[in-house]
DNA sequence: AGCACGCCGACT
DNA sequence: GTCGGCGTGCTC
């Protein structure tokens, strides 16, 4: 007799864990690993979906419940993605229906039905529905908007503004539904008297994109991809500076995927800052492409999965989630700025997505390239031990250098009287540039500069209420907001502390700057980009057009303008303080630099003229900075591996984070040290003393409250992961409920609080 | 998670 | 006596 071994969609601790279920005769031959299915669950044998784990053979059945039912009637994750869930449980602590959730897009709720022969049978209302449009019926087609309105009654007010739409082209229901808020018995009240009529919307993904022609290659594109063709080696890092043709690279490879019949996965950081990516991979192949990233619609959604599924689409380009893709035959997966730390998820499944993806690409027989011209020293060194093969592209496709840098000493600024955010060298740069018609990118790392509010006379600080952080002055709205769990207040003018009035509000850091850079440069037109000014989805793409028509003269930004765009006319980029990341409290903090100076001074000279970088600092001599002006990426990778060999740091060793967090600060805490006593047991057991010595005692976090939630937590540094896996996974079965504050497991987390 | 069981204090 | 608050333990 058939046993199913059944994962229950409940995602916990306790239920994380196959759960035994009799197979009824009239689904044995229907059923296989990897198939939905509804099972009774739980004292009330609640309807519950789950997702079948193994099929074994038992005579044990009479104490078993049975499967209901299945859900699709096929498998939806086949053996490699069944794998892969077991894999995300083990390595990143994480729930083995969060990874099964990951694959499968939408909701599920479960129905039943009576049949007449008294049989009640299950079955599933997925919340996935077709793209609905509505059009005008053929007796109205011609009309215009006026005539049609007269038609209705006076008050179908919601039924004129629905036509609007519709005349508007806005006739997909989902954008009418986000415009009216109750649309539905209008809508029907316009199909009933025959004006509009609902019809299924084709998508438009493969539109008319004209191809273009393939460049020629350049001697060393074409020396790579020969090499490359004829290795059989697993991984490749292409590490090429800016502009110095990796995505050519990057479609040829795609091209030969194709063309054995294979499909191909392409990863960028973030979906809106790569539409120029996007756009080329969609005129250099005559297929559809899908593009996935968390914010497409559910229909959406779904329509790619199938497609991706039945083989239709081949070419998948997407943002860190697109790896839950089901492709079936993958032959490269291509991780484009492999450094950028979106690639690492921050929500359950926690998992490094060039990890997966290297595990992925050994199911599939499929080869994993990642490029950057700014590589983490971690993928870096795994080049330099052998497990990536090292493709280097050092020089520019135009044939031009890379642009001379200047670093400048701001305390030798002060010392000249220059109390300024602006050194007299980048202020004469600026005005030159200015002069000659060129633009000008000044890049600033905020992170909280000039931002906090607080009182000159004692000193207070603002703080949010619920979290144990300074609040954010946003001059926009003219209101203080907390970044960590979003609330805002509005601005004090009394000092809550001592009531004097002497409340100091600077604006956040490059709205400071940009009321002064107006000052002293009033000709020009300043364009602001930061995440106050780019709230809207497609902001960045709007701005960023916007200055490369030369609409701004000069782009005043944070992190996101050091991301790939091109801009002809951008002669002089100028770095306001270099030191604002250098100095936080993060072993990767010269990595992080060194990438976020030399992307955003990739973004001079790519034009005809030559360009010039200037970045200003307190510590000119920090190695960091050096080796960025020269574009040494080399000479900065031997010094940091050194650093990181000496501190035991990754990719010498791995972190794990456990962290706690709960309402009552004394419960936290007495719950993270009775986590670390069952550690030191567990390890005690092993009878290795060493290991204890990696692990780091109970911590409060740096921010002791976000959100009213008082947090701990516990380091681990170690080389032997696995161990520690292992050890984790089993205290974190057997605690049950020894431990009741939330409780996360982060494995080389990207932040440590 | 979600639910039932059971132990204890408060209250008609 | 008994109602219900919440701590505890289990789900094939």
């Amino acid at each position: 007799m058939k046993i199913a071994q059944v994962y229950i969609n409940q995602l916990n601790i306790n239920t994380d864990r196959p759960f035994d279920y009799f197979v009824p005769e009239k689904l044995e031959n229907e059923i296989m690993p990897g198939m939905r299915v509804i099972v009774p669950f739980g004292i009330n044998n609640k309807k519950i979906d789950g997702l079948i784990y193994k099929i074994t053979e038992g005579n044990n059945t009479e104490k078993l419940k049975k499967i209901l039912g299945t859900i699709d009637g096929f498998p939806t994750l086949d053996w490699r993605q069944l794998e892969i869930c077991e894999w995300l449980q083990f390595n990143y602590h994480s729930f083995f229906m969060d990874a099964a959730n990951s694959y499968y897009p939408g909701t599920i709720s479960i129905k039943t039905r009576r049949h007449k022969s008294g049989e009640t049978e299950y079955y599933v209302n997925s919340k996935a529905k077709e793209d609905i449009s509505y059009r005008f019926t053929e007796k109205f087609q011609e009309m215009d908007f006026e005539k049609l309105s007269d038609l209705l009654k006076s008050n179908a007010i919601i039924q004129k503004r629905i036509l609007r739409l519709i005349f508007e082209k806005k006739q997909k229901h989902e954008w009418i539904k986000s415009e009216i808020n109750n649309c539905n018995t209008a809508l029907k009240a316009l199909i009933k008297a025959n004006i509009i009529e609902p019809y299924k919307s084709e998508n438009d993904r493969s539109s008319n994109f004209n191809l273009s022609e393939k460049p020629a290659l350049t001697i060393i594109q074409k020396k790579i991809l020969e090499e490359y063709e004829k290795s059989d080696h697993k991984g490749y890092l292409i590490h090429g500076v800016t502009g110095s043709g990796k995505t050519e690279v990057y479609l040829r490879m795609m091209e030969a995927s194709l063309k054995t019949g294979k499909s191909c996965l392409y990863l960028v950081p973030e979906i809106s800052l790569t539409p120029q990516t996007i756009n080329r991979i969609r005129e250099r192949f005559d297929e559809e492409i899908a593009v996935i990233h968390s914010k497409i619609t559910e229909s959406d959604r779904i329509r790619q999965y199938r497609d991706i599924e039945n083989r239709k689409i081949k070419i998948i380009i997407g943002a860190r989630s697109a790896i839950f893709s089901p492709f079936k035959n993958l032959g490269v997966i291509i991780i484009d700025e492999e450094h950028e730390n979106t690639y690492k998820s921050g929500n359950r499944p926690r998992f490094d997505t060039i990890t997966l993806a290297g595990k992925i690409a050994e199911l599939h027989g499929a080869k994993l390239v990642l490029g950057s011209a700014t590589p983490s020293i971690a993928t870096y060194y795994n080049a330099i031990m052998g497990k990536y093969k090292l493709f280097k592209m050092p020089d520019r496709i135009n044939g031009q250098s890379m642009p001379p840098s200047t670093i400048v000493d701001m305390r030798e600024e002060l010392k000249n009287g220059n109390r300024s955010f602006l050194s007299k060298r980048l202020y004469d740069s600026i005005k030159r540039r200015l002069e000659e018609k060129e633009q000008v990118i000044l890049f600033l790392n905020k992170r909280g500069y000039f931002s906090f509010v607080f009182c000159r006379e004692c000193g207070h600080v603002i703080k949010c209420n619920k979290c144990d952080v300074a609040m954010t002055y946003h001059g926009k709205s003219n209101k203080m907001e907390c970044h960590y769990c979003k609330s805002s207040k509005p601005v004090a003018e009394f000092c809550p502390n001592c009531n004097s009035k002497k409340i100091k509000y600077s604006g956040s850091g490059t709205e400071r700057i940009q009321s002064m850079l107006a000052k002293y440069f009033p000709e020009s037109k300043i364009l602001r980009m930061d995440t106050d000014t780019m709230r809207k989805k497609d902001d960045v793409q709007n701005a960023l057009t916007s200055f490369s028509k030369g609409e701004a003269d000069i782009l005043l930004g944070t992190q996101m303008i050091t991301k790939g765009f091109d801009f002809e006319n951008v002669t002089l980029v100028g770095v306001l303080l270099a030191d604002l990341t250098l100095n936080f409290p993060d072993f990767r903090a010269s990595e992080r630099t060194f990438q976020l100076i030399t992307q955003v001074s990739g973004r001079a000279g790519r034009g005809e003229r030559q360009g010039e970088i200037v970045i200003q600092t307190y510590d000119p001599e920090h190695y960091v900075l050096e080796f960025a002006s020269r574009h040494d990426y080399e000479g900065f990778y031997e010094k940091e591996i050194k650093y990181r060999k000496i501190g035991d740091y990754p990719p010498f060793t791995q972190l794990l984070y456990v962290g706690f967090s709960g309402n009552q600060r004394d419960a936290v805490k007495k719950d993270c040290e009775t986590y670390y006593k069952m550690l030191e047991e567990e390890i005690k057991d092993l009878g290795d003393q060493d290991m204890m010595n990696q692990v780091y005692p109970p911590a409060q976090s740096n921010i002791t409250r976000i959100n009213n939630k008082y947090r701990y937590y516990i380091l681990i540094k170690t080389n032997e992961i696995k161990t520690f896996n292992k050890v984790i996974s089993k205290i974190n079965r057997s605690r049950t409920n020894k431990i009741k504050s939330n409780m996360v497991v982060d494995v080389n987390p990207n932040i440590i609080y």
